[in-house]
DNA sequence: GGGGATTAGTTTAGGCTTCAAGGATCGGCC
DNA sequence: GGCCGATCCTTGAAGCCTAAACTAATCCCC
């Protein structure tokens, strides 16, 4: 018998490196891993192509696009819950994106511990070149499905979705 | 006629709050986000069990996850592939779990440049119980899907990661 | 051998992120 | 009116993460 082969393979990503793992109860993490392994893809993807192209970082944009959504402005706390971040983190977002001019904090009347915050009219603007940018990276990038697989792999995602919203929400009561 | 309506609708998540937007091209852009907000569940969550339960965090158990798999060692920078993040990042981890007595580096026989990283016996033991814990968090959070929506889910993904790779690997080559 | 390109890893600066603690405000209840 | 708990936000400490610049070692081709 010649010496064993230990060379580890030239797996690409985590899920990939378990695809010839011994068969089990394993089945639920490779399809976890492989939806990581997707999400963390085009995550990536995105992140670089902000930066090179507008240099931007994504979760400035996912700010922005919340506000952009909801005309009226948010407050924070709105805006963590949305982009399901902390507090504090919303924080620091809206500091820099202020200091840059393309948000601005305003008090919401009759409530002096809340803000609303807003794009400004550059803001506006930036954001509108950014968002059709990105629409476009993503259906490029997952211009490999057809429409059919698309609409299927929609709806098993909100299915996965309601399955981990109902295992989590329960537990979340004190 | 009354004031207008200008508070924000209380969707949960960005997905969720495109859903009522006007139809177009957006589909793309729908399917992404919904995969986004469903990793980003899980992964949450699983950050906060980590935490909880064992005082550790997904980027560690991500690197001893790979040492596990592979049994021999693997140098930094397979890891960094593996877990597609930058060298500097596992540079720095390593040196955390270093200290912490979970993991060891070896130099790689005949190439001072390189050095191997393995799980301590400790480590091993620790990764052990952790991912156990793991797997039974990510099967219950999966529960609600059906055996066989799992599997078209899982073969979806995979076309959906080849369509992701075929419209990034390109446009790496310099 | 010697020199240049390549590869492995570290470092640095800056941004993102969380948790936990704290300050300010609001609302309701006596 | 005055207090108590809840809500909104900020701060601070620590860890995660990247890009870019850097050091050290190896490879290779002549």
């Amino acid at each position: 018998m010649s010496a064993p082969d230990t060379i580890a393979p030239p797996a690409l990503d985590a899920e990939s490196a378990l695809a010839h793992a011994p068969p089990g109860h394993k089945d639920d993490l490779r399809l976890w891993l492989r939806m990581l392994t997707c999400t963390t893809l085009v995550e990536g993807e995105v992140r670089a192509r902000l930066r090179r192209d507008f240099g931007t970082t994504l979760p400035r944009f996912d700010l922005m696009a919340a506000l952009d959504l909801a005309g009226g402005g948010m407050t924070l706390g709105e805006i963590s819950q949305r982009m399901m971040v902390s507090n504090g983190n919303v924080t620091g977002l809206a500091t820099r994106l202020e200091a840059e001019g393309l948000v601005e904090r305003r008090a919401r009347p009759g409530d002096r511990r809340a803000q609303l915050l807003r794009l400004t009219p550059r803001g506006r603007r930036e954001f509108a070149r950014q968002s059709a940018a990105h629409e476009a990276w993503i259906a490029s990038l997952l211009d490999g499905l057809q429409p059919e697989e698309r609409a299927v792999l929609f709806r098993l995602l909100g299915r996965a979705k309601a399955s981990v919203r109902a295992a989590l929400i329960p537990e979340e009561l004190p």
